[in-house]
This record gives structure tokens, C-alpha cells and sequence, in this order.
DNA sequence: ATATCACATTAGATTTAGTCTAGCCTGCTC
DNA sequence: GAGCAGGCTAGACTAAATCTAATGTGATAT
């Protein structure tokens, strides 16, 4: 990825380029798998240890806020970061908690009304279940087996 | 609610109805606002202390597991509960983080093929925007704003 | 050139959210 | 009533993230 884009993408965010902020988002672009925060403290910190905790956590913070960065929040585990490159949905994974991109497709809005005084942005569509890896290995144990093993043995309808 | 339901559907998942895993799922049951453990622990265990925090936590889990509680994940905040009656998604509050229910619809699977390997369970949807408490009180602060502000001075069109 | 100011960064302490451990209790079966 | 499995407990522990107080950096003003 060439340097002059991110440069220039945190300026016309208004955001200054500081070596250690461009470090964290030239990782997250050349490292599109969602790593964790602690993932990309280590790493940029190796790289270079100007680095600190706190400013990747604060530098983490003001990009999303900046809306270049998009934090995903996984159920029992530590967030997971993604650069915000084409539009696309989420696929989460019910065992490893691994987050994969998914083709985007617009999402039907809220029935009218159904939404009162809320002001609305966003709609995002989260798939769930096993990835390409946990789907093969082993394909009988974790949360989801437990689960299923379960309805199959009352006959009875998962309602989510 | 009855406690007889409560009864019923720990065990028809296979739970035994202990006090207090009762006392969970009888705080969930009558108090549909997305609580945190935290919360939830406070709540049962100030009702009648022979519920412990290990306690409260082990069987939050066990009945995420057998399906009859949602763990709703929110970004830089603590985990939310919620007990699985009607179908419904939900929407997350930029600003103060609460969940609320939405009304359900049907969900347009991914496009064919783009699924590969992977075994899919669940299409959910997560609106987000800000609640009616947030959108009516000073409406011109925040992260949504922020980021308005920016887009809005930049011409930008945000991409999610 | 020097002062000033806002913003950025730092190491490490602290908080928050949740998990683990080791021992005890309770109800069921033999 | 011995044995056993599942459940419960207090409190220690851990992981993730935030906060604190001090320092650094670079732009503008004098
Ligand atoms: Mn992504
Ligand atoms: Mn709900
Ligand atoms: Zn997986
Ligand atoms: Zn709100």
C-alpha cells in the first residue's frame, strides 16, 4: 500500500500523520484478517518500539471515530479491528470467533415506523456460524454441536 | 411470568431448575432491556445472596448455550443479555451503547457461493444510529456528529 | 530566537469484565 | 449411608482496555 494514500486518508480525516499512527493503519491495510488491538500493539510495536500501548489503544480510537476504522465487537472475545476498504457484512464464526469479510448487499431498511425517534446510519448484516475451518475439522464438537445435539434430542425450534 | 414457564423450558433444555439459575432466567424474563452480568449478578444476588458472581456467570453461560439467552456483544462495553422469545434484531446506540429491539424480518441469505465451505446458521441484523433518548438530547454532540461534521466539511461519502 | 500552545506520546498504575480454583453442599442411586 | 455428579461459593486471578501525570513535538506568535 502505497504511503502517500494512508497519509493522505488520516489527513483528510483531519487527522495528523504521526509515524505511530500511520504504523497502526498501514498494518491494519496490509493485514486485512481483523486483528485484536493486543495484535497490533505487538506488532507495530516490534516494528518500531515508539510505540506504546496507550497510543495504539488512543490511535485505535480516533480512527474509528474518524470513521476510517471499523471495530467489531465479538461475543467473549477481544475486539477485532478492520480497515474500512469496500463495503462488505461479517461473517463470525460460532466457534474459533474468527471475523471474515462477506459480499455486500444493501440490507431492507426497518418497516416504517418500527423506528419511533431513533435516527438511523447504519444497517449491517452478521452472519453466524462455522468458518471454512472449523466447519471441516472436527465438525462434531463446540458451542454449535452442543447446541445442536440439543434440538435435535427435543425436536424443538432454535428462535434467535 | 409463571414460574411454572421458567421451570419448563430450564428443563426441556436440559438444565435442572436450580434456585439460581431461576433466579437468572426469572430477572431476564422481567426485565427485557438487554441487562449486563454485571447487572444481572447485582440485581439476583441482592434479591437473595445465595447466588455468587461465579455462579451468576456460569449460568448465564450454560443457558447462552442451550439457547435460550442472546449474548449481544457491544463495542467498548460490556456484554448485554437478553432472554430468546420473539424473534427480533437490534439496534445499538452510537452514543450510550443500549440495545433495543427491533422488529423482526426475514433476512436475504448471502449470494450464492459466496458462503464456501462455510456452514451457516444465522442472518441477523444490527442497526445502529442513535436511540430516541440520545437523538433528542443535544443532538449536535458525540461520535455520530463528529463524524458528520467531518463528512460534511470533507464532501465525503462514508463507507461502511 | 524564544515563548507559548495544542496535540501527541509514554510507562506504568488502575479499572473493568470475566474466569478459575479449591473446597463445600445437595440430592440421587445403589 | 457411601458414592457420585452436578451445582454453588468466596475470593484469587487474568485479560482487555483505560487512565494518569509527565514528557515530547512542531506550529504559530512575539
Ligand atoms: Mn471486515
Ligand atoms: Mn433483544
Ligand atoms: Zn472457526
Ligand atoms: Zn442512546
Amino acid at each position: 500500500m502505497n504511503p502517500g494514500t494512508i497519509r493522505k486518508s488520516l489527513e483528510s480525516s483531519g487527522l495528523r500523520c504521526t509515524p505511530q499512527r500511520f504504523a497502526v493503519m498501514a498494518f491494519l491495510m496490509e493485514r486485512p484478517g481483523h486483528p485484536t488491538a493486543a495484535e497490533i500493539f505487538e506488532a507495530v510495536n516490534r516494528a518500531d518500539p515508539r510505540c506504546s500501548r496507550a497510543t495504539t489503544y488512543n490511535n485505535l480510537r480516533d480512527l474509528v471515530q474518524a470513521g476510517l476504522v471499523r471495530e467489531v465487537a465479538v461475543e467473549g472475545r477481544a475486539a477485532r479491528f478492520d480497515v474500512k476498504g469496500l463495503r462488505h457484512h461479517h461473517f463470525i464464526c460460532d466457534r474459533c470467533g474468527c471475523v471474515e469479510d462477506m459480499e455486500w448487499y444493501d440490507v431492507p431498511r426497518p418497516p416504517r415506523g418500527s423506528l419511533g425517534k431513533r435516527t438511523l446510519r447504519q444497517c449491517e448484516v452478521i452472519f453466524r456460524g462455522l468458518c471454512a475451518k472449523c466447519a471441516v475439522s472436527g465438525a462434531d464438537s463446540g458451542v454449535r454441536s452442543l447446541r445442536s445435539s440439543v434440538e435435535e434430542h427435543l425436536h424443538v425450534q432454535r428462535r434467535d
